[in-house]
DNA sequence: ATGTCC
C-alpha cells in the first residue's frame, strides 16, 4: 500500500510512517491486501476500537493523541524591516507570510532579496523554540571564507599560468562534484562520531568524504584577486594584497538533509495554508528538531572544513604562506538572545554583522566583493546581505545574456574566467556598490576584493571527477 | 542549492 492510499484512506500525513511500518506487520502476518484496506479506513473512522489490536494499536493510540491541527497565525504579524528601495514584491510578501507564523519573532528583508523556498534569499528571522530547515536553506552552511596569501600581487600577471594551474588541479566543480581514491582530502571533521549519531547524517559519511574541498554549482567559485586595505586592520598593513575568496556549501550531504527535515517538517504541519508548507518548522523540544539541529551544525563544521581544504590545497600548490583569514556562513541558524530574548535566527542569504564581527559580502564575477565588520543593528537582527542578489533569473539569463559580450567586457577589467554558466554573468546581479549603500547601518567596509582569476562550474557539462 | 521525489 502507498502513501498516497494511506492518505486517501484517511491517515494523516505525520503519520504515514507508523501506518506503513503496522500495514507491512499485517502484510507479514498473512493479511491480504483488501482486508488491512478495510481495517485501515475502519481504524481512521474509530481509532479507539483498535487500541488493544496487536498490529495496529499503537497507530489507532497516535490517532487518537494527535488533536487535530489547526491553523493559528500570529494575531499581528511579527515586526519586519527591510533595507533597500528596490526590493522584489515577491521576496517582500514572502517575508511577510513568514512573520505570520505563529513561532515567528522578528523579520529583515537585506538589499539583495529575491523570491527563495519559504523564505527569500535575503531573508533572516528570528523565531520561537523552533527551527524551519527551508529558512536555512537547502545548502546548509552556505559559506565565504578569503585568506590573504604572501604571494606577490604581481603574480596573478607574471605568474598567471601558475595561479590557474593551482585552482584547476586542486579544486573541483560541479552537481556531483568529487575527489576520487588518493586524491580524496582528509579533516578531522570525518572523524566525529556525530555523524553515525544522526539517522541521516549516518548515511552521508562517505559522500561527504568525497566532496570534501569541492565547490558545486551555480554561483559557487573559487577565485584569485587583489585586496585592497586602505589602513590597517585584519592583523595586515594598509596596502594591495593578493588573495583566494571561496564560496561554497555542505554540497550533496547538506542538501540531503535539508531535504529529509524540510518535507518532515511539512508532514508535521499539515495545517499550514498552502504559501507557508515551505516554512514548516520542527520544535527545538521535539526530537526531529533536535536531530535536525545537530545535523545542521555538523554540516556547519563540514562546510567550513569543505574551504579550509579548498584554501590549503591551493595555497599549498603555490607554496603560499596565509598572512589573514576571514569566513562566515550565510545559510546557517543560531541561538541568539534578542531583545533579551533566546531566539532561533535564521540567516537564508544574510551575513551575520554583530557589532565588531568580520564577514564577506561577493558582488560577481566581474564587481567588487568587500569584507565588512557588522554593526550590529538590532532591526536588522545583525544581519547584512550576502552579495549582490539577482536581478534576473537563471532562466532569463540563459535566454538573454550574450556571452561574448561578457567575455569581452571581462578581458576589459583583466578577469581571467576559467569557467562559468552564462547564468552568473555580472548583469544578472544588482549593482553591488548600490546594495552596499543600502547597508550602511548594518555593515562597515574593511577591504575590497576585486576578482582576476575566476572558476565557476562550467553550464550544462557533467561533473568533473 | 542538489546526481533531478520517498
Amino acid at each position: 500500500m502507498k502513501s498516497r492510499d494511506l492518505i486517501n484512506l484517511g491517515i494523516p500525513k505525520e503519520h504515514l510512517k507508523a501506518a506503513i511500518a503496522a500495514v507491512t506487520n499485517a502484510r507479514r502476518g498473512g493479511a491480504k491486501a483488501a482486508e488491512v484496506r478495510r481495517t485501515v479506513r475502519s481504524l481512521s473512522i474509530a481509532p479507539h476500537e483498535f487500541v488493544a489490536d496487536p498490529t495496529f494499536g499503537e497507530l489507532a493510540t497516535l490517532l487518537i493523541n494527535t488533536p487535530v491541527a489547526t491553523w493559528r497565525e500570529r494575531e499581528t504579524p511579527a515586526p519586519w524591516a527591510k533595507y533597500g528601495d528596490d526590493l522584489d514584491e515577491s521576496a517582500i510578501r514572502q517575508l511577510e507570510n513568514a512573520c505570520r507564523l505563529p513561532v515567528a519573532v522578528q523579520g529583515a528583508l537585506m538589499p539583495d532579496a529575491h523570491v527563495g523556498y519559504g523564505l527569500p534569499i535575503g531573508g533572516v528571522l528570528a523565531t520561537e523554540n523552533a527551527i524551519i530547515p527551508y529558512a536555512v536553506g537547502v545548502d546548509i552552511a552556505c559559506r565565504m571564507k578569503l585568506t590573504v596569501l604572501d604571494t606577490p600581487v604581481h603574480a596573478i600577471k607574471g605568474e598567471k599560468e601558475r595561479l590557474i594551474k593551482a585552482i584547476e588541479s586542486e579544486t573541483r566543480f560541479g552537481m556531483g562534484a568529487q575527489f576520487r581514491g588518493r586524491d580524496r582530502r582528509d579533516h578531522e571533521v570525518l572523524e566525529e562520531d556525530t555523524w553515525s549519531e544522526g539517522p541521516v547524517t549516518k548515511r552521508l559519511k562517505d559522500k561527504a568524504w568525497a566532496q570534501l574541498g569541492t565547490s558545486g554549482s551555480g554561483n559557487h567559485f573559487v577565485e584569485f584577486g587583489t585586496l585592497e586595505l586602505n589602513s590597517p586592520d585584519l592583523g595586515l598593513e594598509a596596502g594591495t594584497y593578493l588573495a583566494l575568496l571561496s564560496h561554497s556549501g555542505s554540497r550533496g550531504a547538506g542538501a540531503t538533509v535539508a531535504g529529509h527535515y524540510s518535507k518532515l517538517a511539512r508532514e508535521l504541519h499539515p495545517e499550514l495554508p498552502k504559501e507557508l508548507q515551505h516554512l514548516a518548522w520542527l520544535d527545538m523540544d521535539s526530537e526531529a528538531g533536535q536531530e535536525y539541529w545537530e545535523a545542521m551544525n555538523l554540516m556547519g563544521r563540514y562546510a567550513a572544513a569543505n574551504h579550509e581544504m579548498i584554501h590549503r590545497m591551493v595555497s599549498k600548490a603555490l607554496g603560499a604562506k596565509v598572512l589573514a583569514d576571514v569566513e562566515n556562513h550565510h545559510n546557517f541558524a543560531w541561538k541568539e538572545i534578542h531583545d533579551s530574548k533566546e531566539v532561533y535566527v535564521h540567516r537564508k542569504g544574510a551575513t551575520p554583522a554583530d557589532e565588531g564581527v568580520l564577514g564577506i559580502i561577493p558582488g560577481s564575477m566581474a564587481t567588487p566583493g568587500y569584507v565588512v565588520r557588522g554593526r550590529g543593528a538590532a532591526e536588522s537582527l545583525k544581519s547584512a546581505s550576502h552579495g549582490a542578489g539577482r536581478v534576473m533569473s537563471r532562466t532569463k539569463a540563459k535566454e538573454t545574456v550574450n556571452w561574448s559580450k561578457v567575455k569581452k567586457s571581462l578581458a576589459e577589467k583583466d578577469i581571467t574566467l576559467l569557467s562559468a554558466g552564462v547564468d552568473e554573468a555580472p548583469d544578472v546581479y544588482k549593482d553591488i556598490d548600490e546594495v552596499m549603500r543600502a547597508q550602511t547601518d548594518l555593515v562597515d567596509i574593511v577591504a575590497k576584493f576585486s576578482p582576476k582569476i575566476v572558476k565557476m562550474a562550467p553550464a550544462g557539462e557533467p561533473p568533473e571527477d
